[in-house]
DNA sequence: CGAGAGACGTTATACGTAACACTTCGGGGC
DNA sequence: GCCCCGAAGTGTTACGTATAACGTCTCTCG
């Protein structure tokens, strides 16, 4: 009981079971087998306990040149989806002695080497969703293990990317309204510059555009309730014949098209059909629930740091897209025959 | 361009520049003025910037024996609120050139010192919301530096704690249910055993009893929409008279009550009052939009964090809980006279 | 002209850990 | 009786940084 006003170190746990520094660092790191006796392991152990040590990361990170410790950024931590990525990802590296440290990106254009410098811990690499291109090659330029969430295959410098099928998730939506017999289609499309959102602008297009006689407008809203709600409102009370669906880029917005529509004094799914994309819990809360596709966040977040482990084991990362699954729920009927 | 292959330290930005380690710390440390000449430094400088150098922060943190790195515990990601808290909390950590990392706390009883062992990073305090007291005991005897965040003044063990005044928006609205002339109120309450609930129910109990003639029930539900619905629809379908008003802990339990409501066919507010208690985004994509209370997590995380630099400076963290708002919406309205 | 004071650096060291290389000792094989 | 080997440790070093302590050299002032 020397000097408890400072953290004990290996040296004091060592001096009070009377050995080496060495010798607590073996036995502590469980490298002992045929190295220590087992009387000693357990003395060591007990003087650990004793005094309470734990062993200093610094330390442990300067030694070993590595932290055990991944980055793992996201466009914001206010969605459901992406806290399930982290619990994702989270438990598939606590299971390899990892831990995960969050860096929301900031909206918009930050100062791209920011994660560096905010994310005080060091790290092992870099797991990262919709992330600017110029912050991509500072993370590229400084070697970091990176894998890309939700993005460009091409378009990510050789970086391992991990994908959700979100363009089947889209043709899934498409053919749904199809066979429903919807024609005109209003896309209410997520104002943010991102391959995600590409894919699924591309896809709807694509899909409705092999049935003759269909018709697809596009209203873009930033992903929050209000500007949906203005957006929709804007693109319904446009001249022209009224589209009979709105297909969001995610159920964010479409909450926002719920309550355009009842300010328009239009019923879902009477008057008109909705689909979002991401299964929140926001889905259900809606009335009618809202037929939607489901992400499956947390393999998501599991197979992307499988992904980067794979880099930081110079294996080759598992390749394929995470299916998805349409969800139909009330918010989804055949259009009004023209009266 | 000797050895490309590995990070290039302090050591070798000196030898780029011509001078010693030493310096090359004290230019890169904005510790020079008057100890290194401007042209010297901007050698310095300049090589630092050809090799691409960035400190290790391994090695800087077990130097200088601290990390500038902040663990925030908290009960889930999944909403919006500790999205907020933790947005507020990294914006002052930055200013301050701190990192701020993310521990979701597992769901009920989850081994108490995971939160050390699982955080790799080294730090240099925690700021954690409706910890377990084993939990806290164990960072308590780590003498770590620690600031809760809405938890009992009198069972943190002597640790700073920061609160919303939840009791007050509690307050408001029990006085604003009570004036629009609700006499039979349901709380449907969090089943989850943490103070801040706690707080919500004996306030409640507290206010509504000031008033003769008043009756409140509880339902008890685990937080999220199911559950909260079934909880409410038990409640509601029990015999006796009918309550008017159903006070939620959250607002999430609200979205569940609302569901439960539309399924007795009761309307919201003709037949039956409602009230949260956040004010989410799913507060307005209800129909109708929530009566609730407001946090402000964002300040919340501010000053959860700004306690913490307090505590590690020594100072005494400012006292004072958080005023929350009444937001009056749609969901509330007098009770339909009795028929 | 001598000395003190800047200006401009350098040398040396410690932070706590893990791992390599080495020592000591008792016993078993031949 | 000798050698070798395994068990059980110990001594030492390096990881990369920040800083205290220590030179020089030049300039200025009395």
């Amino acid at each position: 009981m020397a000097r408890s006003s400072t953290r004990p170190t290996s040296r004091d746990v060592a001096r009070a079971a009377g050995v080496s520094q060495a010798a607590v660092s073996l036995v502590l790191g469980d490298k002992w087998r045929g190295r220590v006796s087992e009387t000693t392991a357990e003395r060591v152990r007990e003087a650990a306990r004793e005094l309470g040590y734990r062993p200093n990361l610094a330390a442990r990170n300067l030694r070993l040149g590595r932290t055990r410790t991944v980055l793992l950024v996201v466009p914001a931590l206010t969605t459901e989806f992406f806290a399930g990525v982290y619990t994702g990802a989270a438990r598939v590296a606590a299971e390899h002695g990892f831990g995960v440290v969050l860096y929301p990106s900031p909206e918009g254009v930050g100062p791209a080497r920011d994660p560096f410098a905010s994310a005080q811990a060091a790290l092992d690499g870099v797991i990262a969703s919709s992330m600017a291109a110029d912050a991509l090659t500072a993370i590229r330029g400084d070697q970091l293990p990176l894998v890309m969430l939700d993005s460009d295959p091409e378009g990510s410098l050789g970086a391992a990317t991990v994908n959700l099928d979100i363009a089947d998730g889209v043709r899934q939506v498409a053919a749904h309204l199809l066979a429903l017999g919807h024609r005109r289609v209003l896309h209410l499309a997520a104002d943010v510059p991102s391959w995600t959102f590409e894919v699924r602008a591309r896809e709807l297009a694509a899909r409705l555009a092999a049935v003759p006689g269909t018709e697809v407008r596009t209203a873009r809203a930033p992903i929050s309730i209000e500007g949906a709600l203005a957006a929709t409102e804007a693109a319904l009370t446009a001249p022209g014949p009224r589209p009979t669906a709105v297909v969001c880029d995610d159920d964010k917005l479409a909450a926002g098209a719920y309550k355009a529509l009842r300010r328009l004094g239009l019923r879902v799914p009477d008057d008109m059909s909705v689909t979002g994309l991401d299964d929140l819990a926001l889905a259900t809360a809606l009335d009618p629930e809202l037929t939607t596709v489901r992400l499956d966040a947390e393999l998501f977040g599991e197979r992307g740091m499988r992904a980067l482990l794979a880099v930081l084991e110079g294996r080759e990362p598992d390749g394929g897209d995470i299916p998805v699954e349409l969800v139909v729920r009330g918010s989804t009927a055949p259009p009004r025959p023209p009266a």
